[in-house]
DNA sequence: CAAGGTTTGGTTGTGCACAACCAAAATCAT
DNA sequence: ATGATTTTGGTTGTGCACAACCAAACCTTG
């Protein structure tokens, strides 16, 4: 009957919302990769592209986005990018005209080599045990699905 | 010694990296607060930078981007536009004319009242325990901690 | 085939986010 | 006091992120 019955101002402290937490720490997680990801000359929405590209190898951008929760509006002029840089390629499917299919130049499937070692090096620059990492992507996967299929709940 | 001992291929798979859920996450929630938050007239950020200013008053543009870690380029626009809003005014320091004090108008601190249900409804829509959350927002404060002390280590 | 709809990317416009750089005010050292 | 240094915001330029809108390609169904 203390608290978390009815709004109080304390409901407005910056420091108990677990939003924040999760916009600053992922703003402060990026940080950290970008001097790493600067000498591939990738961003990190760049390095998530080529991530999904070296696993698939081609993926239409529809299939990007999806994986990666990106629209087109971000895609597009993203991929346009990272085709100027001579590491991937686009090229509709002749099967579907609709369909764009990105894939990867040698010089973007050479990068992969260049990239392995990042995420060890990440880990070690954070120094959060492994352990906790793991507990932690579940919680947050946990999260995502339940805000992406939250209700607006306004309909009602 | 079968994984986590060298780099491998299944590093670089997406779904393992801890930084992509915090990324997606981030933007998760972030779009829960898009529908609630238009109502109010504010996008996220600026939401934050209110969440701020209704607790502290008065607070320099200096404070602001400690409190919230966001520079001065991600500010001075974001408050213009506050002001424009008129939302809150800015003033240089008499005592100091390179500070610049940020404070609420009645219209901004009127919002106030009708901004205290949004954590709740935000905890309701995504319907993530309470207990969770809390534990959460610790591990993403020392992840932040870490990530924000992290060396650079590329001076050797 | 032709009219209706859906799917897929793209474009445009707004608002962060941050690096790099700049100018004015304050502070310090001599 | 005077010159060097630091502090504080601001500006500029690049790159996401997303809403709103658009066009072309597909897919029906009659």
């Amino acid at each position: 009957m203390t608290r978390a019955d009815r709004p109080e101002p304390g409901d407005l402290d910056l420091q108990k919302q677990v939003c924040f937490a999760l916009y600053a720490a992922s703003r402060a997680l990026t940080a950290v990769y970008r001097p790493v990801l600067e000498r591939l000359g990738l961003t990190y929405p760049q390095y998530l592209v080529m991530l999904v590209l070296w696993e698939r190898g081609q993926t239409s951008v529809k299939a990007l986005g999806e994986s990666l929760q990106l629209d087109s509006g971000t895609l597009s002029p993203l991929l346009k990018r990272l085709e100027a840089a001579g590491l991937v390629d686009r090229a509709r499917d002749p099967r579907d005209e609709r369909s764009v299919v990105v894939s990867l130049t040698p010089a973007g499937d050479g990068l992969r080599a260049q990239a392995t070692g990042i995420p060890r090096a990440i880990a070690e620059a954070t120094g959060v045990p492994a352990s906790e990492l793991a507990s932690l992507r579940d919680t947050l996967r946990k999260i995502t699905e339940a805000a992406t299929a939250a209700p607006d709940k306004e309909t009602t």
